[in-house]
DNA sequence: CCGTAAACGAGACGGTACGTCCTGTCTTCTA
DNA sequence: TAGAAGACAGGACGTACCGTCTCGTTTACGG
């Protein structure tokens, strides 16, 4: 019933996993700047033809980098609550950073996004594989917000995802502003309690 | 009186420009792919050597890129208002999102940031130079706001900035989201009138 | 009796031919150039496995192209003569003329020229195989010319052949002269009527 | 008065013989098998871009590789005579083999004609650098024997100088007979004394 | 007529080399 | 000295084949 039975010799997953784990271990010990496949090739004891038939570009191995981390914590993540909207924002925030700030994760997304830049299919596949699901997961939790009256009911849910995201990134890539548990703070009670402008 | 009066032939303004023009006109039709010394030379008819004599870097050049663009656009700001301080806001959103929206300046501040990740030194020139003068000057806005009264005496001033710009770099940088009038707008109504929760 | 009897799937003679019709093509058509066997597999429609098992390397699935082609004309040299051993030769020098004029055969044996080099074995096999059988079947007709007297009885028979075949490779791997007629008629003067040097 | 005035940083002498002798290197000490332009690269400690800025290709340098080789002995060839044309001939073909019965130049001839078939601008070169000029001066030498009536006025110089390197590369090539002194004797006298045939 | 063994297509695999491009430095000549 | 031209070492790119190796499937023969 398969209609698309795969033929010839099967990809190695062991060959698969080699190629991730020498990505990753070069991007924690020497960043972005001795990431080549070249050398992700030659750590992981592959061909390059190898890396080449499963990733069309070095980004797009990055996300599959950035993602494969992901998978694991995303776990977790499932069943959130009994537990406020707010909290669960303040959760899904703390995850997000706790990702970034370890350094690999930072390394390999400052990668992927100076990576997009000129490669408009690589941006692409990011929107869809790696800002999409994770946005819509915080979507979900700013509408519970709203459901719940956490939120007013004209809360522009998209913005304040960016703000998350955005001040996140922002960062992150420039390296002027810690995220820390004080920022998560900050952004927790911006979002839910901007305490009213006294007039 | 110098001290250190210059010898030999000056250095060329005209190269200058040429180098300039060229290096805006390739981001400009080719984006960051196409943007290399060895390109922006042949493009300028200028050697590479005269590039390098001014500019340390592909980063710096693009810095001074940016800059020079800026550098009018400034000018209109030092005297701002009679107006509100939320009107000024307003007013420092539009200018930086008009900028931006600009293919060039996208463009040109995307390779920016690119060429950051894996060149530290050239982070904290932008740091200094690109971000923080802007960011200062949206800081000063906020700060007349909290002293206004327009928005609450504990506002996070650098965190709302960070909200601007995170979420404006973001959406540039991934392109998943417009940045037009009702972007303004909707970052405004946020930024000054966050609706109270209904508690 | 055979003792070591086939068993399982007997190969497929259709396969074979594939091979060697698509071997002879790409020759053909695109020279030693585009000769390669993952070319041939792939304009046979066949796996470069069945290749690999009937041939263990390029250059011995070059010398049955080329033994192939011979086989059928060299039935009709078999009963050569009642003719004058001079003309059997020429007979011979046109016999070989013709078949390397045409431009298959003469990439054919380029290609195999090619492949001996560095290819110590491949070469053994050529000398064998392809070169011994013509030599020597030269060889014979120019004894048959020193029994008859239509050569002197030192002539050397080995260097005479080796002026053939030197001659006629000579110009088909340089290509700076050609192999026609006028050729064939100038070899067999050169060799059986070589005008008395005058003193 | 140049015309053609060279601009920018003269190409280095020293790189080119740099190339030269690594490549002449690798073709002694590991034949044509290991001669690659990497190698040739790594050995010399040069660019591949310094050896495709002088070469077009492989066998482009290996014509420079045999040219530069010749042209030492080429020197002591010029003035040649008070001696018969015969005997000028027969240091013709010594010089000839005793050149190519060194291995290193026997494999760069040898991969130089492999290198040929199927690179027809490879070929073109080789005829006018390569074998144009050698058998110019062979032709000259047969001319001179005309002229003193050594060879029979109507003998066909341009076939007799074929059967010279034909056979000699021929040889070369197949490794089937030795290129010796014998060789050397047995080829003056089946040019310039072939017994008349008996009748 | 059923099991076994080889042949088959497809294509993955570790390698090697290709020829191109770019980086940042250098060397030469001209202005 | 600046400037145009361009050579230079180095390093990565993405592609093409090599010869070997799994796969799943097909085809004969021998029990």
């Amino acid at each position: 019933m398969d209609g698309e039975t795969r033929r010839g010799r099967p990809r190695d997953a062991a060959t698969h996993r080699a190629i991730l784990d020498a990505a990753n271990g070069i991007l924690a010990e020497q960043g972005y700047r001795g990431f080549s496949i070249e050398a992700v090739a030659a750590r992981a004891g592959v061909s390059k033809a190898s890396i080449y038939r499963r990733w069309p570009s070095k980004g797009a191995l990055l996300v599959d980098l950035y993602m494969a981390g992901l998978a694991v914590e995303e776990a977790a993540d499932a069943g959130a609550s009994g537990l406020s909207a707010e909290e669960d924002f303040a959760a899904y925030v703390a995850q997000t950073v706790a990702r970034l700030n370890e350094p690999v994760w930072a390394q390999t997304l400052s990668a992927l996004v100076a990576e997009c830049q000129g490669d408009p299919e690589l941006a692409e596949i990011v929107r869809e594989r790696v800002v999409g699901p994770r946005r819509a997961a915080g979507l979900r939790i700013l509408q519970r917000a709203v459901d719940r009256g956490e939120l007013p009911a004209d809360a522009d849910a998209g913005l304040l995802i960016d703000f998350v995201f955005g001040t996140v990134w922002y960062r992150l890539l420039l390296g002027h502003a810690s995220l820390d548990g004080d920022f998560i703070e900050a952004m927790r009670r911006q979002i839910f309690r901007p305490s009213a402008s006294p007039l």
